[in-house]
DNA sequence: CATGAATGAGGCTTCATTCAT
DNA sequence: TATGAATGAAGCCTCATTCAT
């Protein structure tokens, strides 16, 4: 019984322990994407793992924990996929912001279970909405400080830059909700990202000078 | 025992009966706006309305009955809340439309407890969710016939209205969603529709010939 | 307002009060009988009888008194409907309790909605079914006087009459069953009445020798 | 962690769950029979069982389902304690028969609180109750299946075999009833046996010419 | 006499979690 | 590490009955 064997033991125990960990967020992320958060018993959560009681227990303090670690995962794979936004000329900041939205859009796509937990029409725990709360609200900051500095560079419209940022928000949201019913193509993608930026950019209207007499009542 | 007294009877009990389903409404609307559905248990709910629980049962099949009552009431006052948009000059499609948004903010503002429970973090059941998500689903569809309205007329830019019909839904939600947290002013309100309307209708770019530029690649 | 007139009005109002109660026993024969008197709600009976709650408990003390009031009067025409055997000749006798078998048969066709009550798989509140079981230990003691009677005049063979009295009741609740499931016509009664005291009277064997062989160990 | 092992926890597991459910079984049994299933309530059975209300979900679907439970076993146990009579000669089979009817005797005997559930004045949910019906329809079709055999032998009276077949169903259940008031010795329950033979295969009458008399009116 | 809104005790069941093996 | 029997708090709902009108 050489440390060797113990290494091997403990590597073999390890692996044993992460799959087993992974079986059983794989099953919450459709468990819970599929019937939400309340609707999903314990036991269903379990047979659909094949792992006994006691062994979830094993791997999470709580129901609630195991659906918190799949939220916290997302949200931090939805930050990295979002670069920062290095201004240089207002062509590159548009094709970076382009490639953002995509990225998204991609991870979006990629994980449909877990987005339709965040998105859609499914209920979450309270204090884990909450978390989802905070996230979003970071996301408006950091595209308000983007505004805010298109104002200051004179690219943006003057006004409320903070509730733009909710509304711009809200279109994303809109636009990665549209995901989490059909999968869309690579093509498609692009395609959103450009009618979000569009929109977010020019709004509606066809002719310029109409939008500014539109907007100046 | 004539035909009036009994009708007076009948009155008495009808407002009484009214009355008491109107204090089960009452303390189920802040309950459940304050705490979520699953979080608000029957016996809270019956000490709010200081009803029994049998009483609770006399008036709603169940508890989703009667969060489902506050839902449908709640749709319907804002469906009601926004009249249709009889185009006849643009400018007079843009007043409707300011005022349209301005009524539901109002609606929104007014009733902050079932906004809560529609828009913001409060988890709910999701056979409900879905009836909700169906109404969004019907709100856009309004909105995209106006859109395609638009195209005919040559004011909107060419482009996928479905998908802008979503963004906008996207836009007012957010907006709805801010009156959630703090009341506003009516001139608040206002203020609020109006940024709205610019957003949609002519982006967040300064310089018209800019925003000719940002949308063509 | 002479007292002519308040007798008028009184009897009125008896009549209709005996009308509701009437329609109050009919509704509850037909439930009871078709769903048990667990299965019965008050709501149930109260639709069926179309009578307000209150009005129901102004008749009946309880839903188990109502139930008991069917009971009783029942259990009283079937004690009617069976007269006293005054055995002159042991022909006389067997005819009499022929038509004693017939009567009460008949009774139980006519009734049937009673009878499934007292006979058949419906379940009914345990303190009444003791009343039943009272009811029937009764009959069961009137058998046993009639057959100590017989054996005094030796015509009933020796033995247990206590216990033969019990299956003699066993007999006869068996045939009253039948009556439960398909309605006879009297010809049918006849007949079922015949073969169930030559069951009685003379078992089921075809040779008078081999009984006395058969009983003789 | 062999395979041995294994087993080894399995099979304590596997024991410590039958006496559970053994010990749920038994306070239903006893509870059951003495106050009737309505009248039992649940916590009044975990408090005799000694479990907590989860475990006694964990053994059974529903209350009704342990009730079943019960019943089932009951009835197996009912039809395995009669063999079938193989007829050689009448005195055989004969012999047969009372040894049938002692066995069921004797079970009945032995579970009191079983019998009383099925025989006497508890009342059962109902579609448990017409569980026990079919029960004892197919008896009775056994009953009548011999009925029609010995009157090929000609050993039984010309008559409707089905009809006769239910009445001895009858007596078969109020001898059964009465076990289940008082327990009987060995002996007493010799005698019942023979009782109701003697009842089924040669009435009450004494001389054998009177009751050829009786039949033919 | 008739009504029906109100009552609250009592019912059954499900749940996430624990812990001895 | 993994197991699964046991837990009991918490949940929702139905019921027969009362009583003011």
């Amino acid at each position: 019984m050489s440390a060797r064997e113990l290494d091997g033991r403990a590597r073999r125990a390890r692996a044993s322990r992460e799959a087993t960990r992974a079986r059983i967020l794989k099953a919450a992320r459709e468990l819970f994407a599929r019937q939400g958060f309340h609707q999903t018993a314990l036991p269903d959560l379990l047979e659909a793992a094949d792992v006994a009681r006691g062994t979830f227990y094993l791997h999470f303090d709580s129901k609630e924990a195991a659906f918190a670690a799949l939220l916290e995962d997302f949200l931090q794979r939805l930050s990295a996929s979002v670069g920062p936004v290095t201004t240089r000329s207002p062509e590159a900041a548009r094709d970076e912001l382009l490639a953002n939205i995509e990225r998204a859009l991609a991870l979006v796509d990629d994980e449909r279970d877990l987005s339709r937990l965040l998105f859609a029409e499914v209920s979450i725990p309270d204090e884990l909405r909450q978390h989802l709360d905070r996230f979003f609200s970071g996301v408006a900051a950091l595209i308000q400080r983007a505004l805010d500095h298109g104002q200051r560079l004179g690219l943006v419209r003057p006004g409320d830059t903070a509730l733009r940022a909710r509304f711009l928000l809200g279109v994303l949201i809109e636009a990665a909700r549209g995901s989490t019913r059909k999968r869309r193509t690579a093509r498609d993608r692009q395609r959103l990202a450009r009618e979000v930026l569009e929109f977010a950019l020019a709004g509606l209207l066809r002719d310029p000078r109409a939008i500014a007499a539109a907007v100046r009542r």
